[in-house]
DNA sequence: CCCAATATTTAGAACTATTCTAAACTGCTT
DNA sequence: AAGCAGTTTAGAATAGTTCTAAATATTGGG
């Protein structure tokens, strides 16, 4: 029998995703990356990413939690936005996407981008270029 | 001579606008908006209207500076945009309309709303009623 | 396999923007 | 002028986030 533990591809694949930005694939980062990219997109919050993973038994801290989200969007795995000035959202969804903020709930959807045009967008002062466009529909839900 | 001081029609106006959203002109309401609405259109943090207040020799405090802008909001006189989760602008532009955000500065400038065009916005869920479409243009400067 | 170098994690303190509290004060109506 | 509701205020409190500096983990080299 081969020494390597068997079925760990999704383990492998998720290091190596983190070694690819020039992260090391530490336990608290690989658990934080499986519950941030082992689903379907998702939009956490700091909190609610750090009571997620204590309460799947990962011992982190929360300002590792705060760390591994900065960094993951600072190595574009994450994208943050900001809604209201309480508290930042981290999306999964890296690619051009906007999203319907339900103002009550607190719960944020993404929009296919190519549900949304923009038509003329116009020119900024001195050609300064964009880095993002940010289509926010609020709603009551 | 009449006992009105002369030349008071500025803030008689002013005075007149916030009773008629239902608040009561008092000194400091008048002072901040007076420097909120006595110029052209502004962007203000809370923060900065308080200095801005206390340097023209305005006695307020800032618990009534953030009173004034959220009262200001709630009866439609502002309009709040949060850019990035650290602080909250205020608006004194209340039409529908969006922004170009500088990043590096903090600096939000207008965009006239004909100069952006949405097309196809997407149904929401249940036909939950859109309470209003951010649009914020992220540019480097 | 062990070590040093470097990156990462952590607890807790610190910070910032904002909200709350409850007491003092002011504007408005009678 | 009196009284009541609306407003202001200082200071305490809170929430989310960042900082600090010490402990620990990961990695590449010997």
């Amino acid at each position: 029998m081969s020494p390597e533990t068997p079925a760990k591809q999704p383990q492998d694949a998720l290091a190596e995703q983190l070694r690819s930005v020039g992260l090391r694939p530490t336990r608290q980062r690989m658990a934080l990356a499986e519950l941030l990219f082992g689903q379907g997109k998702r939009h956490v919050t700091a909190e609610a990413l750090y009571s997620e993973a204590i309460g799947a038994g990962v011992h982190v801290s929360l300002a590792t939690v705060y760390n591994a989200l900065h960094t993951f969007t600072a190595k574009g795995l994450l994208r943050e936005i900001s809604l209201d000035s309480s508290r930042s959202y981290f999306d999964t969804n890296t690619e051009e996407h906007h999203h319907f903020y339900y103002e009550k709930s607190g719960r944020l959807e993404d929009i296919d981008n190519a549900d949304v045009k923009i038509g003329r967008l116009p020119e900024t002062p001195d050609g300064i270029p964009v880095s993002r466009v940010d289509v926010i529909i609020r709603v009551d839900g």
